[in-house]
DNA sequence: CAGTATCCTCATAGATACTG
DNA sequence: CAGTATCTATGAGGATACTG
């Protein structure tokens, strides 16, 4: 019976990212998953894939053009699919690749972390606070 | 045998935040934990309480200026805790907050994810741009 | 060592108007 | 409906110098 070759260190290195070194392509993918709106744009496509207005309107505070361009970040990093249908008026839906799904889980999972401990976080924001 | 009363669907409401809500303080949280230092600063006092140097050693890239100002909002929210000792020279160590460590690790699953798949993301990347 | 203070710049992001 | 184009400006963030 025959294993494959173990990785020699060289090539180990290279099966793996490290994003705390600025010049890496996952410091990129980091500044992209975890940037104001693309964080919550995979979180809302966690759910169902969504039309660009769906996404707009669910997103407080994005401007059209903010969406766009994260979508258009995502899409290129192969986190989301933008599928366009040729009617009029423009239908255009984005989801989750398989990827992305991977990926959105996690982002999922942190923003609903934060979302069910508001309450100990802005507990522990008076306090900071109060002592000066 | 008595039991809590059940919440009503206000209080229930109160209880977790919603992120996609631009005023709500999740909002705020979400862009100190999804920020483009806060992750790596999380991520990095995951392995062990550090001194300040070496996380400004450790992240590449990051200015004294962002290091100090991302503690600080971390501190403030409660996710890390500030140890200084007054000798000379000055010493100082920050680490994780129980709070904190719920948070990071969810931080360091989904850094984790992107630094072990580099290679698909990177694929994805050139197949984007190749295809014009 | 662990910051703070100051200045400066340039990119991010908002507003607005327009279009296929 | 789903964007793009253009303009603008705010402030994030970097560089440098200084300090307890």
């Amino acid at each position: 019976m025959t294993y494959p070759k173990p990785p020699s260190p060289a090539t180990a290195i290279r099966r793996r990212g490290d994003c705390y070194l600025a010049a890496c392509l996952t410091r990129e993918i980091l500044d992209h998953v975890f940037s104001r709106w693309g964080s919550l744009v995979l979180g809302a496509l966690l759910e169902r894939k969504k039309r660009y207005s769906e996404l707009r309107d669910q997103i407080g505070g994005i401007s059209e053009k903010m969406l766009a361009q994260t979508l258009r970040a995502l899409e290129r990093d192969g986190l989301i699919e933008r599928r366009s249908f040729p009617v009029v008026p423009p239908h255009v839906e984005y989801l989750l690749t398989p990827l992305g799904r991977e990926c959105a889980g996690r982002v999922g999972d942190l923003v609903d972390w934060i979302e069910s401990h508001v309450r100990s976080l802005a507990r522990a924001q008076a306090d900071y606070d109060e002592a000066d």
